[in-house]
RNA sequence: GCCCCCGUAGCCCAACAGGCAGAGGCAGCCCCCUUAAAAGGGGUCGAGUGCCGGUUCGAAUCCGGUCGGGGGCACCA
């Protein structure tokens, strides 16, 4: 058989893909070329009209990936568009865009392998997700959109960045403010530099050094994660539960190595705090919360014969209980404390079988340094040696001795705890090992039976705290540590600040030189964007993956004439060294929805009318931010958690308006797929299995079904670019859009794809003739039963698309055009038609145009008009009441809507099958649920 | 180990605020169109809501327990 017969067995004027696909390109570039979805600004370049009533959609930035768009990529996309569209049709100025987070590693990796340009590989990456998104029909602002690698961008991130590191956190007035305020404070001697001297009487790199302590971005020594597999740090964020680069999966290494730190942690109060105003999925929240991991407590010293111990302990109540202290085994002062020799009486377990404390000390050192994090985590014996020495409980003055073990971290709190085995199962586990004693100072709720009691109850054994619970004991407890000097209350947070340099070439380049004493200095703002110089070899010095004794070796160290500058910096020319660091990936998207405000200002990042029109809180105690910010949740906290801390830096600055970057933050799911193995475990091309006899078929073969990511490992990789050729791009949308809540992850299946083509092709019979391509709506008055139905869906519909429920907003239309198929054969009236188009129009965009021309639309109906329900449809005369005998439905009664109770009811006994089964007795009880149903008890 | 979310027809999903378990789609079945077919048309079948218990006149919905799936955190004192 050939194509041209089937072709002419096919009416010319059907909704075909081949139709659909002309039709959807027709009107892209009609978009295109009407600027339809452009939205103006209050001013600046794309200045306009603009209604007080905006609305600032926004998906999370994507990278462009070389590997371009699977189905699971756009459902998010999609998702925004509908929403956007749907309020655009609404009268309402609509900023939806999406530009490209384009630094990062992969087209650095490809750039040394194959020696083209990352700038290359990147615009080609660009063009190839243009070419799919646009396939879609999103409704973007193409004026807006954005690239981060691109100068005129990241001009103004390292604009931002010198923002940063020209600003301090003011403790007291708990906001940023320009180190120019601190430098006065210092100068006026209002505030004392740390030795004491006179701020006129340090020198320049001493002054430097001071300022470098208070910046909120500053260079560290700290200890920070390095990745020889990869060649360079990463962030606390990027390292995985098991200790490995959540890239590329390396062994991650502590070193101490000069870097940069952003100073997160002056946030950590606020980035919890302001969480409560935001319209963001609590799971998120939560995350958020649980990372900067805020907890109160206390800070207790204890004498350890001429030092002081300093614990950190968020149960101050159970001092009474503490039987014994122990330090991380890194702790600065394990070696001044650790005595000469052994107690004579000391427990063989406590000696690790040493000589003395200072060989099971070194020994005890030496396993844990070979330990892997990994190791740690997975053998949680408890391990430790003792010091020899004892402390003084402050409160009590017991004696009790001192160990070394690796449960303790040194990097949280203060590197060592008080134990108190009765109240924390870590210690109950140490103390049970080696035999410590444990006093419990909270009473176990009765017939407990456990080790550790971690739950509330009154002190006991815990002098004048006894009979106080633990949050009066806590009180108590804290306030008497104050009053005698022993500690004071304190709040300990699991955050750390961030580790911002990363040793690679796509990156945004520091906008910082060091002078000859080897001292940052920030270049003026004049002199930017600092630009990436072109280099030979993209790749930073990589190792073998476990050498953790290396040195990273940056790119841009080998750039030599790049790195040698000679510049005026106000003390007349002189030759500087460039940073040859790169910003980490996260830099460009900290700030990307302010630049969509305003793509092209030269002047600004952003102009703050602009801003303030966009991004502006609304009303007193709102945050500001993106009206709706669509992504997965995997950037919880990371991209999420940074970007606020930017925006409040900016907002401490007076730069913008508000203090939070997303008002509103939704998650969507993602799509998976099927994946199947052959008899061997290799994957086999998931779109060539079927499935029959209850079995998976791949030719004759029997595969076995797995469920998972879509990758090209799993060969189930399915493309827009197919479905949008096979059904066409509407048809995709709204069998996304239909799939399930657009917060749910759902499988994949291209079989049930028809469904949305079958529907579409049915409103397009109900209203243009197959043969001809007339058009054949009626202008018959619609039957009562036609606009109630019409009506029921306009107010559904509006309801669906405003809660983000695509699918049941299908469903709806759906049903109004099985209605209007099966009431109307001849073609449907006007009316039905019209709304049905106009309801259309946000999930299915060109279909609706295509179909509102032909019904006469001048415009394009991307600006409305859209239907609004009329309530006189919405409300019925009569309603029919199942009638439930003992919760059971027997019968059913129609009323008049406006009938009383009582007369309900009485219709309701009066009903046939009813009245023989209440028979001669009196009911019990008669419920009547106004509009919903009659429940007699008997 | 701790915390969060989810279990409804063969499959994906609906069900306002406790009130008739079904809106929609896929698959299945029947019929129509067709020489034949379907990415055509019309119709139809199908679960008592994972399980146990409680509250209630009434529970998918609320409460307790349990099983299964997914996710986050994890020696953070």
């Amino acid at each position: 058989m050939s194509d041209t017969e089937q072709q002419e067995s096919v009416p010319s004027h059907r909704y075909t893909a081949a139709l659909a696909g002309a039709i959807e390109q027709r009107w892209q570039r009609y978009w295109e070329e009407h600027g339809t979805y452009q939205a103006p600004n209050p001013v600046g370049p794309l200045a306009g009209d603009v209604p007080a009533d905006k609305l600032f959609v926004q998906d999370m930035f994507p990278y462009p990936s070389g590997a371009g768009l699977h189905v699971g990529h756009p459902l998010g996309f999609i998702g925004t568009d509908v929403f956007a569209r749907y309020h655009r049709m609404n009268g309402r100025n609509v900023l939806h865009t999406m530009g490209f987070d384009a630094f990062g590693l992969p087209a650095e990796q490809y750039a040394v392998q194959t020696g083209q340009h990352p700038r290359k590989t990147t615009e080609d990456n660009i063009a190839n997700y243009l070419r799919q998104i646009r396939r879609l029909g999103l409704g973007h602002d193409e004026r807006r959109r954005i690239t981060t690698s691109d100068p005129s961008y990241y001009r103004w991130t390292q604009w931002i960045f010198l923002k940063i590191f020209h600003s301090y956190y003011d403790e007291a007035a708990g906001k940023a403010r320009p180190i120019s305020d601190l430098v006065a404070q210092f100068e006026a001697g209002e505030r004392a530099t740390p030795d004491g001297r006179p701020w006129a009487e340090l020198n320049h790199a001493e002054q430097q050094a001071v300022l470098n302590e208070h910046r909120l971005v500053y260079l560290s020594d700290a200890p920070v994660n390095w990745v020889p597999g990869l060649g360079t740090v990463v962030s606390n964020e990027e390292v995985t539960a098991d200790g490995r680069s959540e890239r590329g999966n390396f062994p991650v290494f502590r070193r101490n190595l000069r870097q940069w730190m952003m100073r997160i942690t002056a946030y950590a109060d606020r980035l919890i705090d302001d969480l409560d105003g935001l319209d963001w999925p609590d799971k998120v929240k939560a995350m958020q919360r649980n990372w900067i991991g805020r907890s109160h407590g206390a800070r207790v010293r204890f004498a350890v014969g001429d030092e002081q111990v300093e614990v950190f302990t968020t149960r101050p109540d159970t001092l009474f209980g503490a039987t014994y202290l122990v330090l991380a085994p890194e702790h600065a002062l394990v070696d001044a404390i650790a005595t000469a020799a052994w107690p004579s009486d000391v427990d063989s377990r406590w000696t690790g079988g040493a000589a003395t404390p200072a060989e099971a000390v070194a020994a005890y050192r030496r396993a844990a340094s070979m330990k892997s994090d990994l190791d740690r985590q997975e053998n949680k014996e408890k391990t430790g040696v003792f010091t020899g020495a004892y402390a003084t409980n402050p409160v009590n003055g017991a004696r009790v001795p001192v160990f070394i073990a690796d449960y303790v971290l040194m990097g949280y709190g203060t590197g060592a705890i008080m134990a108190v085995p009765g109240q924390d199962q870590r210690d109950w586990d140490f103390a049970a090992a080696f035999g410590l004693p444990v006093v419990r100072t909270v009473e176990p709720t009765p017939g407990f039976d456990g080790e550790a009691f971690t739950g509330e109850g009154p002190a006991v054994n815990s002098g004048f705290l006894d009979g106080l619970d633990i949050g009066e004991a806590k009180k108590a407890i804290i306030a008497w540590l104050e009053e005698h000097g022993h500690g004071r209350g304190t709040i300990q947070y699991k955050l750390r600040d961030w580790l911002f340099s990363r040793q690679r070439y796509w990156g945004e380049p520091f906008p910082v030189v060091y002078d000859a004493e080897g001292t940052a200095v920030a270049i003026p703002e004049h002199l930017l964007p600092v630009e990436l110089p072109e280099v030979d070899d993209y790749s930073p010095k990589t190792f073998d993956p476990e050498d953790a004794d290396t040195e990273p070796s940056p790119p841009l160290s080998r750039a030599t004439e790049w790195v040698e500058v000679e510049l005026d910096l106000g003390d007349g020319p002189k030759t500087y060294r460039r940073d040859t660091n790169t910003m980490p990936n996260w830099a460009g998207s900290c700030w990307y929805q302010l630049r969509y405000v305003d793509p092209d200002d030269p002047d600004r990042f952003c102009a703050p009318e602009n801003e303030r029109y966009w991004l502006g809180p609304q009303s007193p105690g709102d945050p500001g931010g993106v009206d709706l910010y669509i992504g997965g949740v995997e950037h919880a906290v990371l991209h999420l958690l940074y970007a606020r801390f930017w925006q409040k830096v900016l907002f401490d600055l007076g730069e913008v308006s508000g203090p939070e970057p997303y008002r509103r933050l939704f998650n969507q799911g993602f799509i998976q797929a099927y994946a199947y193995t052959d008899s061997r475990g290799v994957y086999v091309n998931a779109s060539e299995v079927v499935e029959r006899d209850g079995g998976f078929f791949h030719g004759d073969e029997k595969v076995r079904q797995e469920y998972g990511k879509m990758g090209k490992s799993l060969r189930n990789v399915v493309t827009p670019d197919e479905m949008c050729a096979t059904y066409g791009a509407d048809t995709f949308r709204l069998y996304e859009m239909s799939m399930g809540p657009m917060d749910v992850s759902r499988p994949w299946a291209t079989k049930d794809v028809i469904g949305a083509q079958r529907f579409l092709q049915r409103l397009w019979r109900n209203l243009v003739d197959e043969e001809t391509g007339e058009l054949r709506v009626t202008d018959a008055e619609p039957d009562e039963t036609t606009l109630r139905a019409l009506h029921k869906a306009i107010a559904g519909v509006h309801e669906d698309y405003a809660n983000l429920r695509y699918n049941t907003a299908g469903a709806k239309l759906i049903e109004l055009n099985n209605h209007v198929t099966k009431t109307f054969p001849d073609g449907a009236p006007r009316v039905v038609a019209e709304g049905l188009v106009q309801m259309l129009a946000p999930l299915c965009p060109h279909v609706a145009e295509e179909l509102w021309a032909k019904l006469g639309g001048a415009t394009s109906l991307a600006h409305g008009p859209f239907p609004a329900a009329d309530e006189r449809y919405l409300v019925e005369d009569s309603v029919e009441y199942p009638i439930q005998v003992n919760g059971k439905v027997r019968g059913r009664v129609s009323v008049p809507a406006a009938a009383s109770q009582d007369e309900v009811k009485a219709a309701a006994l009066a009903e046939e099958k009813v009245a023989a089964l209440v028979g001669d007795s009196t009911p019990r009880k008669v419920i009547v649920v106004p509009g919903r149903l009659v429940n007699i008890v008997l």
